[in-house]
DNA sequence: AACATTTGTTTTATATACAAAACTTAAGGA
DNA sequence: TCCTTAAGTTTTGTATATAAAACAAATGTT
C-alpha cells in the first residue's frame, strides 16, 4: 500500500519536503483527483499531514482543488518545472533538424532519447507524416533493459556497471526477445556497441520495428540515442540493410559532429 | 534579493516543502548551474538549510549535480509532472485536430491556451508548415492583460472579479496597444466578449498579428481560447474578415461544441 | 430518523527540522 | 608559502513542524 516513505534516510533529509514531492507524484500517477484521506493513505501519513501539505502545494500553483475543494488534482505550475529542463537540453534544438530529416526520408517516426538511471526517457519525437498514431511522447519512460534504446544507452557503461545497476532486480519479460537476466541483458550490450546499431522486429512491440544508434559527445561517450520506429508494414524490408540503417546511423553521427563543435 | 520566504504565512504551511520548490524554482529561472551558496542567497536562507533542500532534491532525481557535484541543474524527474498535467489535459488531445486542419486552411501557426491567475498558459502549439520559427511553444506564459489572448479568457470573470485580480498591479505598456490601467483592459475585454473574437495587428509584437476566439463548455464558460498568428507578412489582409476571422470562429465553435459532448 | 463512519479541520504536546556556529577543504592573492 | 576568504559539511541547542487526539461536518446504513 505505502512504500515506506524514507525517514531519516540520511540525516540531511528534509521529511517536509520529499512528502510534498511523493504528493505530487502519487495525484500524477493517480487516474483521477485524489481526497485527502486518499493522500494520506496513500502515502501512509497522517490525515492532518496530507491536510498541510495538500494546502501548501495549492496555494503555490503545484495542486488545484475544483470540485467543491475536495478533490486535488495537478495545477498548472508544474508545467514551469518541465519544460525548463527541456529548453536546457540543448541536444533537443540540436537533433531536431536532423531528426526531421529522417523523418522524411524514411517516412516513419523517430525519436530522441537518453539515459536516466534504469530507464530511456524520450525527449524528442517527430511523428511520421502519414501519420500512423504514435504510442511514444515526449517524458515518456521504458525500461531501459527492455528495449534497443536502452541497450545502446547502456553500452556506455562498463558491464560492472551494468551489473551494479540491475543487482537484484527482476527482469520482467514483454516480448520473446526481452532479456531475461543480466547476463542475456549485457550480451545485447555488447553486441549492439560492436554493431554500432540496433535493428529489431518486434522486440518491444509485437509488430513494430526499430533501428537505433547512438549519439557520442567529442570523447565518444554515449549522451543521447535516436531510432526511427513503426508498425513493420510502414517498412520495406528489403530495404533494411541498404537504405534505412545507414540514414538512421549517418543521422547520428551528424549530430554527434555537431554537437562536439558546440558543446 | 530574496522575496519574502512566506513564512508562517498561514499555520498549516509546510516550510521545508515551500521552500524545496522555491529551489527548483530559481535552478529552473537561472540561465546556469547554481551552487549551494547562491542558491542560499537567492532565497534567503542558510547554505546549511541549503544544502539539506539540495541533498534531497538531488536524492529524489529532481536536482542532478554533474561538474563535480557542486552546480546543481534540474534533473529529468521533474518533466513527469509536467507531462503528467498535460496528458490530464483533455482539451489539448481534443482541440488539436481542428486546430491542424486552421493551420493547414490559413497556414499560419495555431495556438490553444487557458487562464492560469494572472497568466495566460500556452497548451498547444500547432506550428505553419511554412514555418517561420514561432516564438511560442507549449508551457509558455504570458501577461493576461497584454495580450487577445488574455481579454478573451478574462470575458468569463465578473467587472468586479477583473479588478479584484489586477488589485494594485501596475500593467507593463509592451506596445501601443496595451492597456495602460485596469479601466482600459475592462474595455478591451468587453469588446472581446461583444464581438466574440478579437482582431490584432501588432498588438502584442511589432509587425505580427494575431485572430482569437474563445472555447466554451456547455454552460457557457470560456475554459480556453485559440488563435492564429504570424507575422504580418503571412497574412493576406484583405482576406482578414472574409476569411481569416470565420476560420478562427468556427474552428473555436466546433472545438467547444465537442467539448460539450464528451466533457 | 438515528447511528456509525468517514473525512476535513483545529488544537496541542513532543519529536525533530532548522540556523548558527564550528569545522574542513579549496582557491586566490600577497 | 602563508594568509585570507569563501564554500561545503557536520554538529548542536532551540524554535517549530508534526502526528495524535479532539472536534465538526458530511455521508452512508439500518
Amino acid at each position: 500500500m505505502s512504500e515506506s516513505l524514507n525517514k531519516n534516510h540520511d540525516r540531511y533529509f528534509v521529511p517536509g519536503l520529499a512528502r510534498g514531492l511523493r504528493v505530487l507524484e502519487v495525484i500524477a500517477q493517480a487516474d483521477q483527483p485524489l481526497t485527502i484521506a486518499e493522500i494520506g493513505k496513500k502515502l501512509g501519513i497522517s490525515r492532518s499531514s496530507a491536510f498541510r501539505i495538500t494546502y501548501t502545494l495549492s496555494y503555490l500553483g503545484y495542486l488545484s482543488s475544483d470540485k467543491g475543494d475536495k478533490l486535488y488534482e495537478l495545477g498548472p505550475r508544474v508545467l514551469d518545472l518541465g519544460f525548463s529542463y527541456l529548453n536546457r537540453q540543448d541536444i533537443i534544438k540540436l537533433a531536431k533538424p536532423y531528426l526531421e530529416k529522417l523523418r522524411d526520408q524514411t517516412d516513419v517516426s523517430s525519436h530522441l532519447a537518453i539515459r536516466d538511471g534504469k530507464e530511456v526517457l524520450y525527449l524528442d519525437n517527430i511523428i511520421s507524416r502519414s501519420s500512423f498514431v504514435s504510442n511514444i511522447t515526449t517524458g515518456d519512460r521504458r525500461p531501459i533493459y527492455a528495449t534497443p534504446l536502452g541497450w545502446i544507452l547502456l553500452g556506455d557503461l562498463s558491464e560492472t556497471s551494468i551489473r551494479k545497476l540491475f543487482e537484484g532486480d527482476q527482469f520482467k519479460i514483454l516480448t520473446p526477445h526481452t532479456p531475461k537476466n543480466i547476463d542475456e541483458l549485457i550480451n545485447r550490450v555488447r553486441a549492439a556497441r560492436e554493431q554500432g546499431y540496433v535493428i529489431s522486429r518486434g522486440f518491444v512491440q509485437r509488430g513494430g520495428s526499430t533501428i537505433t544508434a547512438p549519439v557520442l559527445n567529442e570523447i565518444g561517450k554515449v549522451v543521447a540515442v535516436i531510432d526511427i520506429s513503426a508498425p513493420d508494414s510502414a517498412f520495406s524490408f528489403d530495404k533494411m540493410d541498404s537504405f534505412y540503417v545507414p540514414a538512421v546511423v549517418d543521422t547520428a553521427r551528424e549530430i554527434s559532429k555537431n554537437l562536439g563543435h558546440r558543446g
